[in-house]
RNA sequence: UGGCCCCUCGUCCAAUGGCAGGACACCGGACUUUGGAUCCGGUAAUCUUGGUUCGAAUCCAAGGGGGCCAACCA
């Protein structure tokens, strides 16, 4: 708010030039304005991050409007999850609108057009008037009904507004011209006859009105100064400049346009969202691994952290796809300075002690934070003669740099003991079903006394104390980059990725977490950050989610070896 | 093909006529009881061609590439 010196994009320069010169000689106003007919997701994060961020730079105000103005696919349930969703953003509103409120004024603003000329109602079939509006490189050829005196324009609007027409028999258009190079000034419709019941409204009304004659004039109404919105809209400014001039606004706000995010991986459209969802794709709004704000909350994503990823990518007039990686980032980077750290094997493997006495356990203390958090605290972890360690910890013919157990191979158990491998059991299928271990005692807490160092650290439970769990793994929904650029005739239902959730029934945790409320976010250790289920997970059958794996060098080096 | 918008490291964003910089990613190294984190170092870009200018990523022109617009969706 102070940081004058702060780099900042073109449209916070705009404002902060606009505020200097006392432009709209009115506060800052800024608005997010969805439609309630699906959830937020990450794409509206940025929307929302960049309006309320300026309104609070700036000291204005922002409205969250909701643009209903199409009865036929909006809903309550949307509009609350939407409110749900920018409060855990970590945003707050100032006033809280419906453009559905504005339907009586929008009637006042449609009866000036049209005593001005500068609207008319129009009968001809949809079908007709898409024909008649010419196509980008042909002009348009006026309606017979562009002509109708304004009294018979004023009549047939009071008798569309009454209800005495049928769906689709007429239209209100704006008057200005056919042959405009801009397809959106060829007589924009304004209001159509919709003999539906609103969410809001009811049945009082069976005229609606249309993004373009609603949102500008919405804003206007609202006292918006600056009004963002994504590339797509650039081509409507021009119509938006038209009606709130023509309808008599002083000072009207003015729309800037800049783009919208993508990300790799995942698919931004709502429309495609709402397909996952019904056609079953995903387990609803908020599966986790849709890039819906409620999917992500389900998936432990942190609020900071999709702000902070809001910041990271700034905000531009090019069109551009972000890495996957950048993301990621921002939620590691989040996680890593606030979650605790446990034990879990995801892929059991049983590891007896042969020179651990039968029968005994005892409890090692281990720190939740690693050294370089600047948080404490520690629980105790059971130590006893069977533990289990990852499958993926052990080889039985390592590569080179695997620096984990192999057979006559030493490591550290973590906060436990260093232990060799002496025996690799196998089933008569010739699996590995059981390691013979020896632990040094003299290695309790993880540190040898004649100095002797391992090279590597795994995680382990143990056997019977440790709490069997479901494991979540997310990966990513898609298998293309651009799941939106799926080639001319195919659905990009195809490019889903299979594998987008590999369950795991039978991981162990350590004992600590059990009564742990649900939303609990742990990392792994060595394996992920993960977060237990809110919906699913209960005492007894616990189940977590992982939010995002941790980084793996060893992946990365197994995959250069390939 | 009409109109409009956009084009800077692999990716995202800066540089507002004056030394092309940051973040992520990547590659090295240090450190490490997480192959995590952290720290240090490195690779890496102005779409092309002209023009204006002492000086151009920036201004102009042409070309190339990408995107949006022809729902009674938003």
């Amino acid at each position: 708010m102070t940081q004058e010196t702060a780099r900042r994009d073109f449209i916070r320069e705009m404002v902060a030039r606009d505020v200097a010169s006392g432009k709209f000689g009115r506060p800052v106003g800024t608005r997010f304005p969805p439609e309630p007919n699906g959830y937020p997701h990450i794409g509206h994060a940025k929307s929302i991050c960049l309006n309320f961020g300026i309104a609070r730079e700036f000291n204005g105000k922002v409205n969250l409007r909701f643009d209903d103005t199409n009865p036929s696919t909006e809903d309550v349930k949307y509009v609350e999850a939407i409110k749900e969703d920018i409060r855990w953003l970590g945003f707050q509103w100032d006033s809280e609108l419906y453009a559905s409120d504005y339907f009586e004024q929008l009637y006042e603003f449609a009866v000036v057009l049209v005593r001005k000329g500068k609207a008319y109602v129009d009968s001809e079939t949809e079908e007709e008037i898409r024909q008649h509006r010419g196509t980008v490189t042909r002009p348009g050829t006026p309606s017979k009904y562009r002509d109708r005196p304004v009294e018979e324009n004023l009549d047939l609007l009071e008798r569309m507004r009454a209800g005495e027409f049928p769906d689709g028999a007429h239209v209100l258009r704006a008057r200005i011209d056919l042959a405009h190079p801009n397809m959106i000034m060829r007589d924009p419709l304004l209001l159509r006859i919709r003999h539906a019941h609103h969410y809001r409204r009811g049945d009082a009304w069976c005229i609606y009105p249309l993004y373009d004659f609603a949102h500008g004039l919405s804003d206007a109404i609202e006292g918006i100064t600056h009004s963002l919105c994504t590339l797509e809209f650039k081509d409507n400014r021009e119509i938006y400049d038209w009606l709130v001039r023509e309808v008599g606004f002083e000072n009207p706000p003015e729309q800037t346009e800049f783009a919208r995010l993508n990300i790799d991986y995942m698919v931004m459209s709502k429309r495609k969202l709402l397909r996952l969802v019904t056609e079953g794709q995903v387990r609803g709004w908020d599966d986790p691994r849709m890039p819906t704000l409620a999917g992500m909350r389900r998936r432990g994503v942190t609020p900071e952290a999709i702000r902070t990823f809001c910041d990271t990518i700034g905000v531009a007039r090019a069109e551009s796809r972000v890495e996957l990686a950048t993301f990621e980032h921002a939620v590691r980077d989040d996680l890593n300075l606030r979650v605790p750290r446990v034990l879990c094997v995801v892929k059991p493997l049983k590891v007896v002690l042969t020179n651990y006495p039968e029968g005994k356990s005892e409890e090692l203390e281990a720190p939740y934070y690693p050294h370089d958090v600047p948080l404490t605290g520690s629980r105790m972890i059971p130590f006893s003669r069977e533990l289990y360690i990852d499958r993926d910890d052990f080889m039985e013919n390592p590569p080179r740099k695997f620096f984990r157990l192999a057979p006559g191979r030493e490591v550290r158990l973590r906060y436990g003991y260093f232990i060799t491998c002496t025996e690799v059991i196998k089933n008569p299928a010739g699996e590995i079903a059981e390691l013979r271990c020896t632990y040094d005692p003299a290695t309790k807490g993880g540190d040898a006394p004649d100095g002797r160092k391992v090279q590597g650290t795994i995680h382990w439970v143990s056997a019977a104390h440790a709490v069997a769990c479901e494991l979540r793994l997310y990966h990513r929904l898609f298998n293309v980059p651009d799941p939106d650029a799926v080639s001319e005739g195919r659905d990009f239902i195809a490019a889903l990725n299979p594998e987008s959730l590999v369950v795991v029934h039978d991981a162990r945790i350590e004992p600590s977490v059990a009564r742990d409320p649900v939303g609990s976010r742990y990392q792994f250790e060595r394996t992920g950050y993960f977060i237990s289920d809110v919906v699913d997970s209960r005492p007894g059958t616990l189940v977590f989610n992982r939010t995002v794996t941790l980084k793996d060098s060893w992946q990365k080096q197994k995959a250069k070896g390939a």
